[in-house]
DNA sequence: CCTGATTTTGAAAACTCTTTTCAAAATTTC
DNA sequence: GAAATTTTGAAAAGAGTTTTCAAAATCAGG
């Protein structure tokens, strides 16, 4: 019943001589079932239904040791708080945030990686990741 | 002797009912001589040598102006402080950031910001801004 | 299973960057 | 120049995140 992230996780924490706790696969299933992009103070609340003894600081280093073992990906959108998405099975994207009603949407542009890599190319410039923001106004919000 | 810039601000200045002052004056003058991407602190220290007795709050305070009155731009490149650079006569462009050794490398792509316009309007989204960070290797670090 | 070395935890304190508070000082208006 | 209003610097507060620390949990090896 254990997912692959669950596995990725395993492995990680037995090649780094760490240990599987039952709070730190609570935030695992618990982050997994999250289907947006969540800050450590909200996955922290949901995790505290499952597991109401967990501490806040427990899901900070929990994040912090999902984004070593490429579980998650960190983001910040400009408002002042970390959020994270699932990166493992999931593939790249950039994000368009709606600074109306804070909705997020997800995009991917194969050409515009392309001539990400051209111009860095053109400067001697190795890319190691990116980030592309789009601020503005989705479709409901018009 | 006055720049663009000071009038810039003159007008925003009076027509909100605010007052020039010689700090205001000073951070102007000092930030328009910066020609990197400065955090608070940096311009804080460097206003301080021709103006000693100003406070890290009013630094804060006239960037927090600069940007509403278009002459700075907030940039975030996630080190965990805001850095500011001067907007007013200076076209959009994105930035590529060496994580060895900090340099910061200006570029536009047309091709790049007609594609982010195709896939926001396919999406039914009106972009008001955008952020594309390049992180990776410069040519002097590799 | 024990045992004991090692890691993890939760709560609280500390940290960093930024904003706010407040009384005194400066600016502008009349 | 006097009065109304805004700004200032210093210090305190705030927000999000990280660290500290002693107690609890994990996990080898026997
Ligand atoms: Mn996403
Ligand atoms: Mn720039
Ligand atoms: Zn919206
Ligand atoms: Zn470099």
């Amino acid at each position: 019943m254990d997912s692959k992230e669950m596995e990725v996780l395993q492995d990680y924490i037995t090649q780094n001589n760490l240990k599987i706790t039952k709070q730190r696969r609570a935030v695992l299933n618990v982050f997994l079932e999250c289907e947006n992009h969540v800050s450590a103070e909200e996955l922290y609340k949901l995790v505290s239904e499952k597991e109401p003894k967990i501490g806040l600081a427990t899901v900070y280093r929990t994040l912090a040791l999902f984004t070593q073992s490429q579980l998650a990906h960190e983001l910040d959108f400009g408002d002042g708080q970390k959020r994270y998405e699932h990166q493992f099975m999931h593939s790249h994207h950039d994000h368009m945030i709606c600074t109306e009603c804070g909705k997020i949407l997800e995009f991917t542009h194969p050409l515009i990686e392309k001539f990400q890599e051209e111009v860095a190319a053109r400067n001697g410039f190795t890319i190691t990741s990116h980030k592309l923001h789009l601020f503005g106004i989705c479709s409901d919000c018009r």
